[in-house]
DNA sequence: CTGCATGCAAATAGTTTGCATGACG
DNA sequence: CGTCATGCAAACTATTTGCATGCAG
């Protein structure tokens, strides 16, 4: 509630910048996108728009996606069951916390990773541009819970 | 040219332990999937097979890959794109990575990644049962060569 | 022989595309 | 007002499923 208005307010102006319209479907869609603390999946994002637009279409929330992952104000979660989730308010590359049991997903604090990076480029050679961190288990509350659910 | 072999025998010794057949095809996919140092996708895995094997079928392909994941003697890559790549031959969870313009897959040396587990583990109260860690960017090679395909 | 594995074809899920209509700037 | 965005429907891709036939054990 805090730092998502401005992530909102830098989107707009991003994509205005870039001399992309602004309609309320587009807005709707980076507003839950911008605050994006849940990484929601395409399907998750049309369910929440249909309601309060009747004739959205998922092609309209997918085509935005595309134009925000190409912009890079996007960062796209591929999983191996084809599934995506997104995350609108930190669009660049981060570690990932995904719990197996209720699919939720948080950013854990870890900074070390950077080193990791830098490690690689010197003994491999390759020039790194990005990466993704993803650690599975089961979060506090589902390790109580018991698990149900079952994700890739 | 010297594990794989020993890998290939574990595999088929796993499955028959666990009461499952051992046909010319299935034998085959684990071959490939044994020796994988390039972590091939199910439909190269096909398009080499069905040279050998006139009739195969992608079907059998991947009911076959879904056995080795299900039995742990795969593990399953997969990409924002849809695309999935595997690796029989280490089947466990890895760091890896990954040429964005040719598509090539190594399995760098890098051991400190351990410690990040059981970092998170502590500061979060996460049950971590599996992680995934891939680097993207490019090999010396594509450096070389210029970029040319892209992947997610 | 008995049942699991194969292989064809049809079904499925997530995403993309084509095109006509509508509305932002 | 011209162009880009929307929304419907159809196309697409990777994968899964149903079912009849075949072969491993």
């Amino acid at each position: 509630m805090d730092n998502t208005v401005d992530r909102l307010k830098q989107m707009v102006a991003r994509l205005k910048e870039l001399g992309h319209r602004m309609t309320p479907q587009r807005l709707a869609i980076l507003e839950i996108l911008a605050e994006s603390k849940e990484h929601p999946s395409a399907e998750m994002v049309y369910e929440q728009l249909k309601e309060r637009f009747p004739t959205m279409s998922p092609a309209t929330v997918y085509k935005n996606i595309s134009l925000l992952k190409e912009t890079g104000e996007a960062l796209e979660l591929g999983f191996a069951d084809g599934s995506n989730r997104y995350d609108g308010n930190k669009p660049y590359p981060h570690p990932h916390l995904i719990c197996l049991a209720c699919g939720s997903i948080i950013d854990p604090d870890l900074t070390s990773f950077q080193e990791l990076t830098r490690h690689l480029t010197e003994t491999t050679g390759y020039e790194i541009s990005t990466y993704r961190i993803d650690f599975f288990g089961l979060c506090p509350t589902c390790q109580i819970n018991g698990s149900k659910g079952r994700r890739a």
